[in-house]
DNA sequence: ACCTGAACACCGTTCAAGT
DNA sequence: ACCTGAACACCGTTCAAGT
């Protein structure tokens, strides 16, 4: 689990660097004791609800005692949502045969995790996971296309689209936070069915007709999710020969 | 431009409902003002500075007074999206022979007019655009899918799908903010190739021998961007003959 | 009816002072 | 060397009091 081992992470330079700051000696226990916390917090009320000060409060302390052994709240983020890749279970050896369902299988195990999460995917969105578990998945859905036979560049860009579906899928449906009951869900597409349907029609024809299909796919099943993944693999097969 | 002609929205209850809150009475012209001031600081300093405070400064009173007009942050974020939505032109009429590519070419507007607005991307992803310049591109996009002679579930899905992807881009895309140079960008994907490529080739064969396509994709051009369209839109015409 | 100063209940982060 | 109380410079939102 450390990450002591990996060269150190490439980063956009910061407004701090030039000042010298030096990175807090930090002891590894104390680390991952404050990503607990910050993790419980999170599962139990939710992102909004993790501050500095919740934290330390959780672990009877103050907020600028967190500093000795985190440098941020978004370093403290970064630990984790790492923690969090770590709960995503690969499926089984690349087959060459299976790769699609394959690469269906490990979207959907990466949902479940961050479903289990409330709405942490929010602050996972749009962070290109350099850590162990993050580099395990990517190595592994390279190994997977590559039992596929795609081209080297399609699978490389395809590394960072599958993430990206993924998680600005998980990024959505946690918005219909912890708090909102499925009857609750189920009322708001059935009002924006209303509302698309009594729509003017002069002037949107094609969503007034559609109202039906726009609003559907229930949030209890995984139609829409498995529409976006059909079509990425549909799209990502259909350049197996191609030069790109 | 008024959205007085269209229904009410549906919306998901809020916790204040219950305590009956009545929205208050607002003055149109106050609203687009308070709405352009706002937009006005995103475009000057990124959305982190888009503030209650600073938009009342902007205007020459305090954060109070803006509560007359707007009920929340969250409205005017709303307002500002909806204006932006209105500038993205829709392509040509929809064309039986070029859907695919008039799609694409909505795809790269939309692109374009968020990379005018700064971070504000952050913002408009995962709200489902429900006002008038959102209905027109919806409607755009069922009619120009129509044309190309898609199932209808297929393309309601699909409404969700492309605007999920392209406004997931442009969130990417905005956090390298416009005080990120090119250059710095050019050396951060460096040093991920670099950090790719020393990994430990044990652990991680794949992500050490494709370091060099995972990093590629000069960030000027629009190699991934054009990357995932392509996989889009392979993907749903694939999907032009088949139930679902 | 509209506007607003002041306040409430928060933030992330810093820093001098303690142990 | 580590910890922390208090402070700094902010937030979104409310509300009593003004006009």
């Amino acid at each position: 689990m450390t990450a002591s081992e990996l060269p150190p992470l490439p980063r956009l330079p910061s407004r701090e660097e030039a000042r010298g700051r030096r990175p807090a000696r930090k002891r590894a226990l104390s680390r991952e004791a404050i990503a607990a916390a910050a993790l419980a917090i999170v599962d139990r009320e939710g992102l909004d609800a993790l501050t500095m000060r919740t934290v330390a409060r959780y672990m009877g302390t103050g907020a600028a005692s967190l500093y000795a052994h985190v440098a941020s709240k978004d370093e403290l983020l970064e630990l984790v949502i790492e923690q969090v890749i770590g709960e995503i279970e690969l499926p089984g050896e690349p087959d060459p045969e299976r790769w699609q369902e394959q690469l269906k299988e490990l979207a959907r195990t990466i949902r479940t995790v961050f479903s289990r999460h409330r709405d942490l995917a929010r602050a996972s969105f749009a962070r290109i996971p350099l850590g162990e578990n993050g580099l395990r998945g990517t190595d592994w859905m390279i190994a997977v296309m590559r039992a596929g036979g795609l081209p080297d560049q399609v699978i490389a860009y395809a590394c960072d689209l599958f993430p990206l579906y993924v998680t600005a899928v998980c990024y959505e449906e946690s918005l219909y936070g912890a708090e909102t009951s499925t009857e609750d869900i189920a009322q708001f597409f059935d009002g924006m069915r209303h509302y698309f349907a009594s729509l003017p029609p002069d002037r949107f024809p094609n969503v007034v007709s559609l109202a039906g299909p726009l609003t559907a796919g229930d949030f209890e099943g995984d139609d829409r999710f498995e529409f976006g993944l059909d079509v990425l693999l549909r799209g990502v097969a259909a350049m197996a020969n191609q030069a790109r």
